[in-house]
DNA sequence: CGCCTTATGTTAACATGTTAATTTAAGGAC
DNA sequence: GTCCTTAAATTAACATGTTAACATAAGGCG
């Protein structure tokens, strides 16, 4: 039923002291397990969809902001430039997006949803709603905005 | 100074709405995000050690947990089987680990750390320590381990 | 023992992460 | 205009993420 994965018994941290809390309640750690426990709930729809998460996170952010360049969207979407090049040609194949140039600065590049992406995530949106919605739910609404807001303050004070 | 790939401007995220709160305040993105901005600070000192960050991870729980055997130090460490066989190869050719197998169980394997590697993170524990004391000062102790009691309590509620 | 099921790793194939080097286009100084 | 610097994308090379299929070893059951 539950992807076993990163599913963790009580057996596999025996509560001894120092090494319980050294590894599993670091930061690093711990923000990698909760993306985890999150995407693994988004995977079956984006399966069904023949997209990966980071194609997914392309289209939403295309989706908000038609007409970035590769360097905005990049930024926007938390994916480094070489991965965003291989995969704007993926898309692009599948005719999910298309790619034009800026005629005032040929390195620039235009991108947008075409018309099948945008068919594609207005197909999905109420899959996506719902699941984000059933997360919502688990954690509750203003414990998950909480949460929302220290991260946010987390990545203030990291700069 | 610091690393502008995930440095976005104001002018990245117009405040005009909806478009804001839908994608930067996604918790997928935000733990990105912040995993990120954490790690970033861990990247020279591994970038020295030429060891990636899994591969730290590897080390570190075999650290603490020696003899493991594979499945559960890619549970610990959250890295899938088919990454951990690969690193295994690459850091048994470092000698920083030591591979033996099981003489009841001829498929599993005992895994632990070399000479070589318990030195090598000895080396890296003052570092390590410094750079987690930095964050920890950066977001304030108190509100660091609240974070972290939140997230473990939004794993519980996803299972 | 022979058969079936499960557990543990491995391999394959493709997508992405990551760093460094490279290409091409703009922009500025002279 | 020429030279220099920067900006935007790309390429290369390797490591890891991800899924599916596979090989081998244990264990249970007849």
């Amino acid at each position: 039923m539950t992807d076993p994965r990163y599913t963790l018994t009580q057996d596999d941290f025996p509560k001894d002291g120092l090494q319980f809390s050294e590894t599993r309640r670091s930061l690093p750690m711990a923000l990698l397990m909760a993306r985890e426990a999150v995407m693994e709930r988004f995977r079956p729809m984006l399966h069904a969809l023949e997209l990966t998460e980071q194609q997914w996170r392309v289209l939403r952010v295309l989706q908000e902001s038609p007409g970035s360049d590769a360097t905005l969207l990049a930024r926007k979407a938390c994916i480094l430039a070489p991965s965003l090049t291989r995969m704007l040609k993926a898309l692009e194949a599948r005719t999910l997006i298309t790619i034009a140039r800026d005629p005032s600065d040929a390195r620039r590049m235009i991108l947008s949803l075409s018309e099948e992406g945008h068919a594609l995530l207005k197909g999905a949106a109420q899959d996506s709603a719902r699941l984000y919605g059933e997360i919502e739910t688990a954690i509750g609404r203003e414990r998950l905005h909480h949460l929302l807001d220290e991260i946010e303050a987390l990545l203030d004070r990291l700069e």
